[in-house]
DNA sequence: TCTGGGGTCCTAGGACCC
DNA sequence: TCTGGGGTCCTAGGACCC
């Protein structure tokens, strides 16, 4: 089994299509005043940036000329196709976790020498196409026998690692780390664990499994037990069936109008219609995802007999579900989710009326302003832009009316800066730029 | 200027049915 | 005329992952 982790994928893919952000710190998240941190590049986890700190938090670890930057998913969703196209030519089985990690069961590829001094061969060369074809970005490989394995494998050498865990071996390595390695250990089941005297997971394996499912429940208790062994036959499911679809959105500040809370929901309702026809599923359960000004969450559902696609019925439930249960005190957050879902709506046979997928249901809206934030947010951190004049390049910051942009790309060196006025009309949006040389040009 | 967004899985209680 | 289980569905919340 092998596992790949990208390294700090998201500022991987920044710093390779921003020549002047290479070396550099650079914070990929949330930029608002409600964002959090998805991935901080090496040089800014050196200051002490981390995932899902907030960003302010971020911004004051991290010194001026820093680069916070919002997400350019449709970049890094193209970058990741092309390494699961490669992971694919080593085995048909292959599970895309997330959107910078996978498992490949090599044992289920064609003829590989699975010995310690062939796998090792194979990662190794592995990484070399890996980081050719996408323009530098880097992995981390790990390989044992099993997904456990090899994910604490891929975790032991980070950044650009490389570690095969040899056939006996296992609990070697295994029970010296602490148990909040292991998958499903979080910060609630480590510190009921660290209660109980187990901060290893050799302090996890003298445990019995009575004791494990009292504290952890049956299913994630048996669970424990078992990954304290290294017994792990969890297979490698290649292709995932969506269970859910939904829309949330942080608000820059609290809402408590009910109008235009429910002109938010009809909003992301809308958005996951489209989603929902695009992949040709409907759904039986609307769920409404409330969170109040002391970040409490709820949420309240509702099924209904027959499943839906449709935006306006998902609205309006929603609708309906936040009247019932008010928006008292301020919300922070509302959220709209389709769940229950199956293949195709129930009446969606003969329909031919309701607004097609249309366009490419692909296409994200980046950054889309947030409600609740000054109607001016045009430009934001990181975006792909291109000027008439002075051609591609990207948003550095922008305010009082003037917009900053380095016009650079990913095979340019460094480029300048220019600030520009903000309504500059040569100034559009661009796409993500091609980061391979000419000869493969879209 | 505390705490995103998109998910998955599990648990538990109540309703309801056999 | 007092007390059964088992199974499924629905709802809500929590833990966890990237």
């Amino acid at each position: 089994m092998l596992h790949l982790d990208l390294d700090a994928f998201f500022a991987a893919v920044e710093q390779r299509d921003k020549p002047s952000l290479r070396g550099r710190p650079v914070v990929v998240g949330g930029t608002g005043g409600r964002g959090v941190v998805a991935t901080a590049s090496y040089e800014a986890r050196a200051y002490g940036a981390r995932s899902a700190m907030s960003t302010a938090e971020a911004r004051r670890r991290c010194p001026s000329g820093t680069a916070f930057l919002g997400g350019r998913f449709g970049a890094y969703r193209r970058t990741s196709e092309v390494v699961m196209d490669l992971l694919r030519e080593l085995s048909p089985l292959v599970e895309p976790v997330s959107i910078d990690e996978a498992y490949v069961d090599l044992a289920a590829g064609p003829g590989h020498d699975l010995s310690v001094e062939g796998v090792t061969a194979l990662a190794r060369d592995l990484k070399g196409r890996i980081a050719g074809a996408t323009g530098g970005v880097t992995g981390s490989v790990g390989i044992g026998s099993s997904k456990l394995m090899a994910k604490i494998a891929s975790d032991l050498d980070k950044p650009d690692g490389l570690v095969v865990v040899a056939p006996g071996t296992e609990l070697d390595v295994l029970h010296p780390l602490p148990v909040t390695r292991l998958g499903g250990v979080g910060p609630a089941t480590a510190e009921r664990l660290r209660q109980v005297g187990v901060r290893t997971v050799a302090d996890l394996a003298r445990k019995s499994l009575t004791d494990l499912v009292t504290l952890a429940g049956r299913a994630h208790g048996s669970g424990l037990y078992r990954l304290a062994r290294a017994e792990d036959d969890r297979p490698v499911v290649a292709e995932r069936e969506a269970k859910s679809v939904s829309q949330e959105s942080t608000f820059e500040r609290d809402l408590t109008d009910l109008a235009e809370l429910n002109r938010l929901i009809d909003s992301m309702a809308t958005r996951v219609g489209e989603r929902l026809r695009a992949s040709a599923l409907s759904g039986r359960t609307v769920t409404l995802k409330l969170r109040r000004y002391d970040f409490t969450t709820m949420t309240r559902s509702q099924t209904l007999p027959q499943p839906t696609d449709d935006a306006r019925q998902v609205a309006s439930i929603a609708r309906r579900l936040l009247a019932e249960a008010g928006t008292g005190g301020g919300l922070r957050l509302i959220g709209v989710g389709v769940s229950g879902l199956s293949q195709y709506a129930q009446g969606d046979l003969f329909a031919v009326e309701g607004p097609a997928p249309a366009e490419g249901a692909d296409d994200v809206v980046e950054e889309p302003a947030a409600p609740g934030a000054p109607a001016d947010r045009r430009w934001w951190p990181g975006q792909d832009v291109v000027h008439d004049e002075f051609g591609p390049g990207w948003v550095w910051g922008r305010g009082l009316g003037r917009v900053t942009v380095r016009f650079e790309g990913p095979l340019t060196p460094p480029g300048p800066v220019r600030t520009l006025a903000a309504d500059d009309p040569a100034l559009h949006p661009g796409d993500p730029p091609d980061w391979r040389p000419a000869t493969m040009g879209a």
